[in-house]
Order: C-alpha cells, then sequence, then structure tokens
DNA sequence: TGCCAGGCCAAAT
DNA sequence: ATTTGGCATGGC
C-alpha cells in the first residue's frame, strides 16, 4: 500500500499507535514510509487503513474514521485503568513506558485463528506464519501490501499438510480442525457474545488447539472482556514474583483478577510488554 | 550447542 | 485433582 493522499486528522489523547500496534495483540501491522513521517498499514477484516500519529493528532485513511476509531478502541475509558493500576514500583514502571496502550477491537476469527498458531511460539514467529497464511491462502484487497486473513472457510478446504507448510508444525492439526468445525457449521462464533465470561470460554475451551490462554485471548481481544487475563509464560513470572505463595497459572490468573479488577486483562497488557520490552520482572 | 518461546492434550500419578 | 511428557519450528 502508497500511504494515500486523502488524510483525515483525527483528536486522540491517551493514544500511542506504535505501542498499541506492536504489543503483541495482533501479528499484521506494517510499517511504511509516510508523506508526513513514518505510519503504519492494518487490515481490519477487508479494510486496508492507514495511520500516522504526530503527538495528539493521529492521521487516518479519508472514509475509514469511523472503523478506525473503533477498532482503536478510541472510547476505552484509560484513565480509569490507570487508575486501577497497583501503585508497586513495576507496575506504575509498566504505566509509565505503556501509557496510550490500548486492547483493539480484532475480527474475532482472525484472533482465534492467530492464537491457535501460537503455542511455544515467539511474537516474531507467530507474525511469520500469521504472514505466510495470508500470503499463502488470502484473498487481495486493492491497496494493501499484505492480504486479508483466509476465512474458516477458506482454511476448511486446504489441508493439514498445507497448513503445516505454513511453518505451523504440531498447531497445523489443531487450526485445521478448528477451521472446519467453524466452517461446518458445529461451532457458533457469533453465540459468543451473548454469553458471561465463564460460559463464552468454556465454549471456547472445546475447540481444538484452544486451551484456557488462547481462550481468554480471544475473550479480551476480540470480545471486549476487559477483566480476562491470559496467563503465558512471561505473566506467570510477573505474578509469580507479585505473588509470594507459589501458584498455578490458574490460581494466578484468579490472583490478578483480585488484585487488578475489572481491568484486569488491560494492567496484563501493559505488564506483559513492558517486561517483554526491558526483559525484566517485579522484584519478589 | 542448548535453551526457550503469549500452550495444549492425553496419560499417569 | 494434579503432574508429566510429547509435540515442531526458529531465534539467540
Amino acid at each position: 500500500m502508497r500511504p494515500p493522499k486523502d488524510l483525515t486528522e483525527l483528536s486522540v489523547q491517551e493514544f500511542d499507535l506504535e505501542r498499541t500496534l506492536g504489543c503483541g495483540q495482533i501479528f499484521h501491522a506494517m510499517s511504511l514510509p509516510g508523506p508526513s513521517g513514518p505510519g503504519w498499514q492494518v487490515l481490519v477484516d477487508h479494510e486496508p487503513i492507514f495511520l500516522c500519529q504526530r503527538g495528539e493528532i493521529l492521521l487516518v485513511t479519508a472514509g475509514h474514521e469511523a472503523t478506525a476509531r473503533n477498532y482503536l478502541a478510541l472510547d476505552h475509558p484509560l484513565e480509569t485503568v490507570y487508575a486501577a493500576f497497583p501503585t508497586d514500583p513495576f507496575s506504575q514502571a509498566a504505566l509509565t513506558a505503556c501509557r496510550g496502550l490500548r486492547i483493539l477491537r480484532q475480527p474475532l476469527w482472525e484472533c482465534l485463528a492467530t492464537f491457535i498458531t501460537s503455542p511455544m511460539k515467539q511474537v516474531a514467529h507467530i507474525r511469520q506464519i500469521s504472514l505466510h497464511l495470508r500470503e499463502r491462502f488470502g484473498c487481495p484487497v486493492r491497496g494493501s501490501l499484505i492480504n486479508a486473513y483466509p476465512s474458516a472457510t477458506r482454511l476448511a478446504e486446504t489441508s493439514e499438510d498445507a497448513l503445516r507448510a505454513c511453518g505451523l508444525g504440531f498447531r497445523a492439526r489443531s487450526l485445521f480442525a478448528t477451521a472446519k468445525a467453524i466452517a461446518c457449521g458445529s461451532f457458533d462464533l457469533t453465540a459468543l457474545d451473548a454469553l458471561p465470561t465463564d460460559k463464552a470460554r468454556t465454549l471456547l475451551c472445546e475447540l481444538p488447539g484452544v486451551g484456557r490462554k488462547v481462550a481468554n485471548c480471544v475473550l479480551l481481544f476480540a470480545c471486549e472482556r476487559l477483566d480476562a487475563v491470559p496467563v503465558d509464560v512471561w505473566m506467570a513470572r510477573i505474578l509469580q514474583a507479585m505473588r509470594k505463595k507459589k501458584s498455578t497459572p490458574l490460581e494466578l490468573e484468579r490472583f490478578s483478577r483480585r488484585r487488578f479488577g475489572a481491568y484486569a486483562g488491560y494492567i496484563q497488557q501493559y505488564l506483559f510488554h513492558h517486561a517483554r520490552m526491558t526483559k525484566s520482572l517485579p522484584k519478589p
């Protein structure tokens, strides 16, 4: 995508584009040199959007302002999230370092599929797999560098081996099986919206390749459940350092929900990103 | 080289 | 109910 000539200026407060796109919740954003400084291209389903931030001005492809506002969750009450941050030095450092990071509103299938490909993979490699799947099976989009994320139906008509050839390893079986379950209608993703979080999580965990951690990623990043806390190896180390008592991942998840409150998932993302960027943990 | 990565699953205790 | 081992791949 060439940066579009027609850009609309949006006024934004408490927003940081680079942190939001780069904190490990989406895996496809492409950085581009723009007409007025560097920017990013993202795809929201089949809608290509160019974004470029200069202070409290966000430049957005004209005609796509409403999609951008929703995708970037510019309506989330970050001051309320900040007020709920713990006061220990590590948490406050994470807040300072990540201020303006927002939890995106991701397309549901893309989010589910990419996190099925995530177990025992580093963020950079999840991105590589995601781009490979888009390149091989996704629909081209006019004006976009990258293809749309392939639908469940499209992946269901490929094969486990074809997915394996995209570097998925043992995750190929899970992604293929889940794609088939959704394509044939035996699992209805649209039913998640109406369910309380615990029921939605239980339902998601019925899908191949979806355990509690991946389910919590989907709930947080695509289902607006901002209290859902994915506990990966990084979060386990962070939360274990905050809680002296030796704990299982599930205990740490509940601990974080009690400690952090209704925006526990949001706070989790700040702690996760900060720990990864600085390779540091809270003092035990 | 060896170790680790935004885990999941089934088998064994 | 809880713990353990296997699973593919790539980066440092």
